[in-house]
DNA sequence: TCCTTGAATAGATGTTTGTCTAAACAGACT
DNA sequence: AGTCTGTTTAGACAAACATCTATTCAAGGA
């Protein structure tokens, strides 16, 4: 549906390690994704939602914004990595990965140093 | 130093339940927090410093940007609730709020709800 | 083929944000 | 008091961003 980007290679958790400007940069690509509520409740919603896809309309129906907005936002998501978008028929599914969510939870806390993908 | 702000009720994990329009805003102060690369490493530099805190001297030097920059930068980690700063003598300390990372890390990853604190 | 509906793109606009310089404030030591 | 060093505040400015309207693209059904 649009471009993937790499899933984080990032990091040993935030305390452990100084970060590198490097991946300080990768890390704050995905934290700026999620820093919107919209986009927040976008994941939420995504997420939570029934065999792990909800379907842009019903999305849109769950704000008071526009529907280009909506679609400004899942694209911000789409590109951070964090979802991904198919067009079945009419109609253009979203899901989560998971994948991603995890490390950026892994690099919060104090523990295991990620092990590669 | 200055004002604390509560620490986070937020919330089941993301892919448990839709988040309310009130978590979401609340979540997404703390995500905004994190997303940028100097504040990101700010927060790596103190976590992970001996002793669990850092001078601000010792971090002005570990970037290429000016004094008042890296202050503006403590201060929006200091009013997100990430870390707290206390002045000893000459120098001013930072300490990062262990909680609220670990808090931040639980909605991410399915698993537990939050327990109240 | 045309029309209808769902979704994305383009372009415009007001607001937020990261950075700087200049100035103020806080301690410590003469 | 006066002065030096470390830190924060104030104000300015350009770049990034969230939102909108108008338009275009995609897929189905008449």
């Amino acid at each position: 549906m649009s471009k993937q980007l790499p899933v984080v290679q990032c990091c040993s958790p935030l305390a452990r390690d100084p970060l590198s400007e490097v991946q300080a940069v990768e890390l704050a690509k995905l934290f700026k994704a999620m820093a919107d509520p919209v986009r927040l409740r976008l994941l939420s919603l995504i997420a939570s939602h029934a065999g792990g896809e909800a379907c842009v309309c019903d999305l849109t129906d769950a704000f008071d914004l526009t529907g280009p907005t909506i679609s400004h936002h899942l694209k911000v998501l789409r590109e951070s990595g964090l979802i991904t978008g198919e067009r079945r028929g009419t109609w253009v599914y979203y899901r989560v990965h998971p994948e991603v969510l995890a490390r950026l939870s892994a690099v919060l806390v104090p523990g295991d140093a990620i092990v590669p993908a």
